[in-house]
RNA sequence: GCUCCGGUAGUAUAGUCCGGUCAAGUAUGCGGGCCUCUCGAGCCCGAGACCCGGGUUCAAAUCCCGGCCGGAGCACCA
């Protein structure tokens, strides 16, 4: 009885702390300044999954606030790549549109002395903070500050001249906490807003009181912000804000695949792969492209995904387990012959043959017609020797005549499958050629290894030919393949 | 180097907060079988784990201490 009911328990997320249905704001906050990955595809199912649960709110907010890195591109890319992923959220907003808010937040803490106007240099700075030693201009009154502040907003003070800086604890373990950078001047034009504005809130701030300003209840993120809770905390704390409750897990790796976007970036820069959705990355582009449906994804979220802190190294073997059972009951089946070997038929069918496009789902057929001469892989041919049979399946059974060069001399003996009989798939002569592009694994230890993208030719059957871009198949006794061009298949799994 | 955080089968997870129902559940992968006109799907069987050492307790995967191993952070990036 309780052997029952363990086993048809459901996987469901585990509940999040202090949430109250109704009650539950989530953010989903990207930095428009790179390709997206898996991992941020699965933070967003993550927060989606969350908000769909508690029936709450979910923002997706850009974290923009760094000029120099962030490109208008990029937005776009986020957005299109969570809605694939069947991603919703409720609004939407950009960390950049909110600077006079930023603006007049760090004026009142300028007052009360909660921050201050520094000009150090990065160096001095880097120093005095490893030691725990404050700094002449720390001390100075709030009026002195005020003032050096309307300066670097007037555009007096250039590019690291001067910063803003929290007043925190020089002394603290925790190092975000030794007054860190709270503003700087960036002379470089944003995507969004121009020229508008030089004097540029640090992620820390910017996430502080957007998380307030948004409502945002839980901060569902990766570990690496772990030391950034206080400093974040304590900033509301000043203002009087609100602070949130974190959930912080370890990121998301899957072997021999970097999802770091700057290796990414590195691997098309040095052309190891072919570009941003070459099939071996780990990007939602490479992944959709390679037939990875939003289902299988969001199907691996909810049931493989804990919100741990403990590493997690992810094998595809998974995905694809999850991913074929989304797509095996709706995939049609057809014969694809790799490294094709002929095989002349001593006694011509001149036949056509109906055969189904799913063993089981009500698909359709697609016909075969066949005269004196048929494909069949090179891998099967190889192993045959005269008197060997085989089934060329929905076809005829086959006893092998002769061994030729380029090939094989059989005779068709009709009749159906039998038991121990080796079913093998077969085209028509009338086929065409066709690559499969076969994504491995990029990487093995440290180094890609150059061989992790093959191709594999072969003939397949006519039918092929009205498959449109985009769609997947099954080629029997291969894979399941994605259409990525005319005459070109992207291997998905086997 | 300093600080913080982890460690359940090959992998991902459930269980750990509130010790007993855990001789540890699930999925995937692996081995075997059945079924099937695919090496796919489905069904059945099997092997496989609580990092190590102490302690507390009638009882420890669960609590405490130490060790080992792994990860993260130490930016005018996010």
């Amino acid at each position: 009885m309780a052997e029952e009911r363990r086993r048809s328990e459901e996987r469901r997320l585990p509940e999040l702390p202090g949430a109250s249905a109704g009650a539950v704001v989530l953010r989903l906050p990207p930095e428009p300044s790179g390709y997206m990955h898996l991992g941020h595809a699965f933070h967003g199912l993550i927060n989606y999954l969350y908000r769909e649960k508690y029936g709450g709110f979910l923002w997706l907010r850009f974290e923009d606030t760094n000029p120099r890195k962030v490109r208008a591109e990029y937005y776009d890319s986020y957005r299109e790549g969570f809605r694939w992923c069947g991603v919703k959220w409720d609004a939407e907003k950009n960390n950049s549109d909110d600077m006079d808010l930023y603006y007049s937040y760090a004026e009142m803490l300028l007052e009360l002395g909660g921050l201050y106007v520094c000009s150090c240099s990065q160096e001095e700075m880097a120093k005095q903070r490893a030691e725990g030693a404050e700094c002449s201009h720390r001390s100075m009154d709030a009026s002195w500050h005020m003032e050096k502040w309307d300066r670097m907003l007037s555009g007096a003070m250039r590019e690291g001249e001067a910063v803003v800086r929290f007043k925190g604890d020089l002394q603290s373990q925790n190092t975000a906490l030794r007054d860190p950078v709270l503003f700087r001047v960036v002379e470089h034009p944003h995507p969004l807003k121009g020229d508008r504005y030089t004097v540029w809130p640090t992620y820390d701030f910017a996430v502080a009181i957007q998380d307030a300003v948004c409502g945002v209840t839980h901060v569902l993120r990766t570990s690496e912000f772990m030391f950034r809770d206080e400093l974040q905390d304590q900033i509301r704390q000043r203002l009087g804000l609100r602070n949130p409750v974190y959930v912080e897990y370890s990121r998301f790796e899957f072997e021999g695949t970097p999802l770091s976007r700057r290796r990414i970036r590195e691997l098309i820069e040095q052309g190891i792969v072919r570009g941003w959705d070459d099939p071996r990355l780990g990007t939602v582009a490479a992944a959709r492209r390679r037939g990875f449906t939003p289902e299988a994804l969001r199907e691996f979220v909810k049931s493989y995904v804990a919100l741990t802190p403990s590493r997690k190294l992810y094998s595809w073997d998974l995905l694809y387990a999850i991913n074929r059972r989304v797509i095996d009951p709706k995939t049609p089946r057809l014969f694809f012959v790799p490294d094709p070997r002929r095989v002349v038929l001593k006694n011509p069918m001149a036949v056509k043959v109906s055969v189904p496009l799913h063993p089981s789902a009500d698909m359709g057929s697609r016909a075969l017609e066949v005269g004196d001469t048929v494909f069949i892989p090179g891998r099967d041919a190889d192993l045959l020797k005269p008197g060997d049979r085989v089934r060329l399946k929905y076809l005829t059974n086959i006893r092998i005549l002769d061994r030729v060069e380029g090939g094989i001399v059989a005779e068709a003996e009709g009749g159906g499958p039998e038991p121990g009989l080796q079913v093998i798939q077969w085209v028509p002569e009338k086929s065409h050629r066709l690559e499969v592009i076969v994504p491995g694994m990029l990487f093995r230890g440290e180094v890609p290894d150059p061989q992790s993208l093959s191709t594999v030719s072969g003939l397949v059957e006519a039918y092929e030919a009205s498959v449109p871009v985009g769609s997947a198949v099954q080629f029997e006794r291969f894979g399941y393949c994605v259409k990525d061009a005319a005459g070109v298949y992207i291997f998905t799994h086997p």
